[in-house]
DNA sequence: AACCTGTTTGTGTACGTGCACAAAGATAAT
DNA sequence: ATTATCTTTGTGCACGTACACAAACAGGTT
């Protein structure tokens, strides 16, 4: 039980004081270079780990963190990924902070403009970005960067940033992971239906993209020989929608599983369950209440958790720790993947409300 | 944003000194009834949740705990589960707690009788058990409730006692689970093997029987009508396994699929591969490092993680939060089981590590 | 009333850290 | 040498909580 080291500690061993010792410890300068090279050769040697909570206690300042995603009443998606990012402020109570919800609508790029544009106006100490569209999030990212403005990311990576961190699921694995478990449920001889959504504008980041590359990889892998047909979808125009699948399942007989590449899986289980289409087999994502019911009611047979919830606490939780100790975090981090089924998807529910880490 | 609520507020809202407020929130008596009402009113409408990073700033006592659990050395599984009660313990650091770890041989009864006893004789504040023999168990856990010293459980629960809460996989859905997913990769007129490992003495209380039950209830509930066989394990002569496994599979050419219901799956995984049985699939429990090995080139094709790194951490945090703070927590708590494949078993290991939260 | 005894209440300090402010040196200008 | 200015260093307080200790009160006995 090795005892804990304290500013005081490591002061009386540089023989200075406690106040030279945290002003190298914040970069706050007017300290001399001999004072400093006794402080930081002390600090080697020491290990010092700042107690956050303490930090906290005596903390004057307040920090503006903008927190900017899609609408979260586009799904409970971004809820949950706002609920983690809630978490983590609770558990850093005693610390100050500001939080700012910046959202756009995920299918209109002005409206991702506007708010970006306000984010620089605002000038926060630190902003959470759940992206979208490509070229608006690379300047974002630029214009943060040129202000030392730190920022992560949550969903998803944009390339051509750099951002503190980024938390996001493998889209790339949990497409692969998809199609390898659709095939598992089908028969040797069954069709494969992919369905995506419709993106207006042109945003090369995103997420289905890059589970489609992922499914498709997987079939050719798996020497998969027989048809894939793709389903598009629009988020909008439901009755459209009912429409296309009506004409895609009575012309496609030979589709026995469909993997759903966004999170309104449980459309198309509606659409099965209310024509009594009982031999279809699905995998999708997203834990979303309806997704959780089709799940429920077997119509869904796996469902792929991200975590949404997990990335929204760590992208706060390393921006936090960032501020207030200078704390440089693993920059790439994928979530894990958890394949959830009608048995276990109970308790995946309770642990991510219990997850009050 | 709300502003937090201090002792100090509540003393003046009720009119008395802090002094009060903390005697009454930490029972240490010597309060007048017209003070102690005065203050629980106000507490009752406050709602205080008091910090206990900064209780553990000023406390002085030292917790002794102990931990009790199999040997760590029998297997990965208890050592993450140790390693999440060092997570927690490294989360609390200003609380000042001694932890003793007292392991016993999970196949010898006298050894369990022996730690059990040295337990009774230290007196600690509070005990973490990882039960293992039934009524050895029972009576600890009634001695202790005796004295008063709060316990909690990890990896299974023992009927009959009265933990302040317990963490533990659902090992009867374990073994569903493990049998619906087995079905899924196995020819439909293919019979299933169940190996589980022999024990000596009695112990209903073990993880392995719900696990079966849960096993065979799903079979029986898919109507399964091929012959399900049973192969009996001894953890010790690796000799006398080798030549059970031969025996049985060269008997029972019809079982293309295998459950393991103890963390050994990868004994039977390195048989197969050395006798290249290429035709039968494996759905395992337990990250143990062979078993990971036996997943990432493909003979184990789905393995169950119960977090055993998450049941430690939170028996532990569970205990402190009831020592300092009084929290009773929820006593029934099981874990997610995550369904891990070739494809995430490394977003999941990368996960473990890093939940550092 | 004066004293003792036991109960109830209030006050003050320590914990580790951030930060404001005062004190002490150092350098330059008069 | 004195003063002014700037740089460097040290000191002390606040934060919220636990707990030790002192003060105040109540009741009973002489």
């Amino acid at each position: 039980m090795k005892k804990r080291i304290r500013i005081k500690d490591i002061a009386a061993q540089a023989g200075v004081s406690p106040g030279t010792v945290d002003r190298i410890l914040h970069n706050r300068g007017n300290v001399s270079e001999k004072a400093r090279n006794a402080v930081e050769e002390v600090l080697k040697q020491v290990g010092y780990r700042p107690n956050i909570h303490l930090s906290g206690l005596s903390l004057k300042k307040t920090y503006e963190i903008v927190i900017t995603t899609p609408h979260a009443s586009h799904g409970e998606y971004w809820e949950s990924i706002h609920n983690g990012i809630r978490e983590a402020i609770d558990q850093h109570e005693s610390i100050h902070i500001k939080t700012t919800y910046l959202t756009y609508d995920q299918y209109n790029i002005y409206s991702c403009q506007n708010v970006f544009t306000q984010i620089l106006i605002l000038m926060p100490d630190a902003v959470i970005i759940g992206p979208t569209f490509k070229d608006e999030t690379i300047e974002l990212a630029n214009k943060l960067a040129e202000k030392n403005i730190p920022f992560t990311f949550v969903d998803s990576m944009v390339e051509g940033t750099s951002p503190l961190a980024f938390y996001s699921a493998n889209h790339y694995i949990c497409g692969y992971l998809m199609c390898k478990l659709l095939k598992s449920l089908i028969p040797e001889s069954s069709d494969i239906g992919v369905l995506q959504a419709i993106r207006i504008g042109d945003q090369s980041a995103n997420t289905s993209i890059l589970r489609r590359k992922g499914a498709y990889d997987y079939l050719t892998e798996a020497n998969f020989s027989n048809q894939i047909h793709t389903i598009q979808f629009s988020v909008y125009e439901a009755q459209g929608n009912e429409d296309k699948m009506n004409e895609f399942f009575s012309s496609h007989p030979n589709v026995k599983g469909v993997i759903v590449l966004n999170s309104r899986g449980n459309v198309v289980a509606n659409f099965l369950e209310k024509n009594k289409i009982n031999d279809v087999r699905l995998v999708c994502v997203d834990l979303t209440k309806p997704n959780i019911c089709a799940l429920k009611n077997g119509r869904i047979n796996f469902l792929i958790d991200q975590n949404p919830d997990y990335q929204g606490y760590m992208a706060m939780k390393t921006l936090l720790e960032y501020l207030i100790l200078q704390t440089k975090p693993k920059v790439e981090n994928y979530m894990p993947l958890n394949i959830v089924t009608k048995e276990t998807i109970d308790l995946q529910l309770e642990f991510n409300f219990l997850k009050k880490i």
